[in-house]
DNA sequence: AGATCACATTCAAAAAATCGAATGAGTTAA
DNA sequence: TTAACTCATTCGATTTTTTGAATGTGATCT
């Protein structure tokens, strides 16, 4: 592995998070899982937008998927991303706020969304967010 | 600085050191400071193709330049970036070789700027790369 | 079986980035 | 002043990325 490689894997990492949308995706999914489902209700996007971009992430390995019946679960590969978006953000001058993972109710596998997830229409239940 | 205006400008950031030759530029520069032609000479790109970048660097607020006569001083505008850049390879698998006190190895083309020309007489100055 | 759901993929047009070439602008040396 | 030097900028062709729209695939339900 010589240093000119390693740039390059190094430059295309940063390019498939060169986007809105994509760290949008990689925030929501933060240190948990998420079904395409999931973050189409979440991100108010269109599911082959999503998809697209997930496809994207998938490639350049950032995120990896697990297929359960009919759905898609979503994870980030290695976490440090999350930091370094964070650090970035700093370095921008700014500051991302993390979604805060809801807790996944026990027995449930499918997703959070409130399609797939009847827990979350219970009132009182929200989506929080957290620095 | 809502949330969106936030990821935009992180996504910027990511998006102005997503490319192998932006990535180079700024480990050449590293902590210190470097001109153009000092640039020129260790990367081996071109003039104008080196001053592009440095203007995209520049715009997304990662380097700033002092002018000095006829020269142009460029220096990390936070030298974290650096950081960021490692942590990156790191996730990408692979790991990027600072550069300290990288000169060309003689016989010596380099430019003769102030900041380069003393250490071009000295003999026993070598190409150097450090961890 | 057909219908529906969750997601993936392809296609194409628009937008943006890339990069070489030429040129411009400011500085210094002759 | 003229020339040379260092860097910045513009231009344009090529390539890549973006993004909506349509469609494909496989699983599940009735």
């Amino acid at each position: 592995m010589n240093q000119t490689s390693a740039i390059h894997k190094t430059s295309q990492l940063f390019a498939s998070i060169s986007q809105p949308a994509r760290i949008l995706i990689l925030l929501a999914i933060g240190e948990g899982e998420a079904c395409v489902c999931h973050l189409e209700t979440l991100l108010g996007y269109r599911q082959a937008y999503i998809s697209q971009h997930l496809m994207a992430l998938r490639e350049a390995g950032v995120v990896k998927a697990r297929r359960d019946g009919r759905y898609a679960f979503y994870r980030l590969k290695d976490t440090h991303i999350l930091n370094l978006i964070h650090e970035a953000a700093s370095l921008a001058g700014t500051k991302i706020t993390s979604y805060a993972r809801l807790l996944p109710a026990p027995p449930r596998q499918s997703c959070k969304c409130p399609e797939c997830a009847p827990d979350l229409t219970k009132p009182g239940l929200t989506l929080q967010e957290t620095g």
